[in-house]
DNA sequence: CTTAAAGTATGACAAATATCATATTTTATT
DNA sequence: AATAAAATATGATATTTGTCATACTTTAAG
């Protein structure tokens, strides 16, 4: 069993609010996981006794819409807690989270979390603070679907990718998508999103080699979005 | 000034879990507005001081997109209270709020709500709940903005507001929108919305006398939701 | 290395939606 | 009550987006 104490990611998340006992206590009853590219960390419906530490690797929170469709909600990476609101809801998880990338997730049952709750006051207000960032963001999102054309919404993507996740030394985005998983976070057909792509390449806005994409028209992008 | 005691719609918020004397409290420092139709509470970027808790009356809580148009996020009616995400974030508020009726709304400073933070668990755990459900509401929505079309949102838009806001006596929803509000809901054009209204009454779904919609077959509606 | 399967790309077309124009109705103001 | 202004309604049309078909490319499995 690692140790908590020296956990990077811990300083990135609420738990940097946790005193040296209370990182003890919650190393001696974490579990660590590892979990390959594609496999689930969890999946809509189920009940998550606890919340999970995304230590390594990047996760979608995916939503299955009514027409059969994976919504991407959200996209996590080291640092977030996953299953938060779930927990304080005292309801099944809404979200799935798949791992896009091999990942390194510890899980913090629910017990230990909700005493770091009555006793630290701080770790409480981090966790406050991240749901509310959250509901911002779903907010403004949500505004984005409704009143930005699949083409603004592409492209601000493509931004928040980069901005978010970073680039290869290549240039190229880091994190790697299929079309379909792009597709899935704006809000598409997976054939309109390769639509667009093709012609932000032929305006010499992106390059795509492959799977991997380069944003060369940052600027060009941004007026679009 | 009135008496927080006595206030029917606190059973119905975070503030259910107030003491007797955190009631009294309250009540000394609490102001009580009377908003008009059409007018705002706060407006997108406003720095607001603490949360108003809607006594009487509904609004909508709207952000102005890139396009000039502006999304209805959501509507509140008597016993939720607004501004708890910004007031928890320490931001300004991302969210418009103007009366779509005459309203009642109580003022209660932030120094008062930290203070029940702080020393009543209970309550803090309601805002928290409060705060998740929005979460969850809204990534549901945002699943609805990017999955469903116009005509199912209109029909889901519809049945929502006869189940939150009720009808009148003459079987008329009760919250009356403009064409442009309704249009705001569901992210469409004006026009969109109001073609759609007319499609809908051709096939006696609704009826529509003036400003006023009566669902005939809310059996129908669902399916198309 | 070969083959199947999955993912990517593109054309053709249909459906959904936005935009602009204009008419009609309702509401507010004098 | 008369008039202006705003809201509602509808047609015509352009644009956006989805769907289906098919070809090509990459990846994975034997």
């Amino acid at each position: 069993m690692s140790n908590c104490d020296q956990c990077i990611v811990r300083q990135f998340s609420s738990l940097k609010a946790l005193r040296k006992e209370e990182l003890i206590k919650m190393a001696n009853c974490k579990t660590s996981y590892t979990i390959k590219k594609g496999d689930p960390i969890f999946e809509e419906g189920d009940t998550v006794n606890g919340v999970y530490c995304v230590k390594e690797g990047v996760c979608k929170m995916t939503k299955l819409s009514d027409n059969g469709k994976d919504q991407i909600v959200k996209l996590a990476k080291p640092g977030e807690l996953l299953g938060q609101r779930s927990l304080i809801s005292e309801e099944a998880v809404n979200l799935s989270a798949i791992a896009l990338e091999d990942m390194e997730v510890c899980f913090i049952p629910k017990s230990e979390i909700m005493g770091f709750f009555n006793e630290n006051n701080q770790f409480s207000m981090n966790v406050m603070k991240n749901i509310c960032d959250d509901l911002k963001i779903a907010d403004d999102h949500m505004v984005n679907m409704a009143q930005k054309n699949v083409k603004q919404r592409l492209a601000e993507t493509l931004l928040y990718l980069e901005e978010n996740f970073g680039i290869n030394e290549d240039n190229t985005l880091r994190l790697q998508l299929s079309r379909e998983e792009l597709a899935g976070i704006i809000g598409t057909a997976t054939e309109s999103c390769i639509r667009l792509l093709s012609e932000f390449k032929k305006l010499k806005l992106i390059e795509l080699t492959g799977k991997k994409i380069t944003l060369l028209d940052k600027i060009a992008l941004k007026k679009i979005a």
